[in-house]
DNA sequence: GCCTAAGGTTTGTTGAACGATCCTGCAATG
DNA sequence: CATTGCAGGATCGTTCAACAAACCTTAGGC
């Protein structure tokens, strides 16, 4: 009998294909995509009957996909008034910050504790190196969205050290809610540009299994871009507020 | 002029009396208390008919409290099967517990390195010994429920040094999500007794603001209760599963 | 400018209908 | 006996229409 693990393999990798979900399931990514990419800004609302008609689903499928984005915090349901795209709040960048740190402080510590640190060279810790390499490269050609992309990646893969699903889920919806806040930031060249060499310090300690020091630049590193974000918003405190758009205009 | 802070503090507290709700959320609230109650237990199915009849809701209202509540691993939603009371894997204890060393862990750590540690008494250190206190009494007269739900508010109580909105929604969540194991468990007496020294241990080096060593007490409580919990499940691996019950039989 | 009332719009819920999918039981086959 | 296939029933997912409640906007009066 020849090896079956071959093509059974080749089953195993296309299972991914076979995934179904359902229209609300569908929708909800679809919403949460075009928010998480600014495409629907912070005030928005997301009107029921013209996204309905835009996506040709039924209005209680709709609601079904609204309810499902309503726990990741990038959406704020208000009974009887609607659906509308979460404006950030000082008190939100104060608070997802202090959950970094507890969360990437951790991952980072308990990981440095951990066997895998006297082989600084695990799974994990590649892909924090990757993350370095791919902010460089895309600062190099001025690609600053790139950075930022690059930026997540790293400081996901920092928490990913922790080895935890939870985890790892809870990170996704800290950095999609942070992204709330730069689509309405000035520019984002200004906040990326002078951390990507503490990435790069961080990746290095990491690497040479020097846990404690990464956390101490990791955490001044957080506390130093949460003080940045924070004067962002003081500085914004005078203008007015053009938040109050629509999907139907 | 009589002092209007008497009538007007009434309606201050009255206000929470007056929050509206949708009848989803209403219909989601009901069965998240129902779940973790053990009124309905891991593996049971939440048959829309007749859950829907019960509480006299429309089907898609109570499809809308599902959808509200799948983000909570409470329940699962499976496409084309229904939703049902999650069963909880030893991978889920595993994962639970290493979030759990990550927040608690550093709530307390964090909180140690605060202004406030210096002054053991701050409100949140008082929450920490009353939940100790309460569990005590528990213990005293037998209430072994009692025991469970105060290690909760006392473990609760430690997430909340860290002051984040974030982190109590999430530890709460955790804790709910344990109680499923503790439904299906033999015996809660056995689970707990052991650790009723330790939060006393806990909340006196809290008091005297020794952080560092109220951490280390604390990683150590979680350790040992994350490894009874899988012996739990390790000595359960032989029995039959009595979980495939339904809501509607 | 402020307040009130009326009208229009939107949300929340309901119920019915239908198609798709799953589950169960039974029969046929090897 | 084990496996496969099929049919029927039950359930889920979605759609549609309807209606009531709540909110928002506009107009008029003071």
């Amino acid at each position: 009998m020849a090896d079956p693990s071959g093509w059974t393999a080749e089953l195993i990798s296309a299972r991914r294909s076979l995934a179904r979900s359902s229209t609300a399931a569908k929708v909800a990514d679809i919403l949460r995509d075009m928010v998480m990419e600014g495409r629907v800004l912070p005030g928005a609302k997301l009107a029921e009957d013209s996204i309905a008609d835009a996506l040709q689903v039924s209005r209680n499928t709709l609601r079904e996909a609204f309810r499902l984005l309503s726990h990741e915090r990038l959406v704020v349901h208000e009974l009887n008034r609607g659906v509308f795209v979460r404006v950030l709040t000082e008190a939100d960048v104060v608070d997802i910050y202090r959950m970094r740190r507890a969360l990437e402080g951790a991952a980072l510590q308990f990981w440095g504790e951990s066997a895998d640190a006297g082989r600084g060279r695990a799974p994990g810790v590649s892909h924090v190196r990757s993350a370095v390499t791919m902010g460089v490269a895309a600062a190099e050609r001025g690609d600053w969205d790139g950075v930022g992309t690059a930026n997540m990646h790293f400081h996901r893969s920092i928490a990913a050290l922790a080895d935890s699903t939870r985890i790892d889920e809870i990170m996704s919806q800290l950095l999609a809610e942070l992204r709330l806040a730069f689509h309405v930031m000035p520019t984002v060249r200004d906040f990326y540009e002078p951390y990507i060499g503490d990435n790069e310090r961080i990746a290095t300690l990491v690497e040479a299994g020097r846990s404690q020091e990464a956390v101490a630049v990791l955490l001044d590193y957080l506390n130093r871009a949460e003080d940045q974000l924070l004067r962002q918003f003081a500085s914004k405190a005078g203008q007015p507020s053009a938040q109050a758009d629509s999907a139907s205009t």
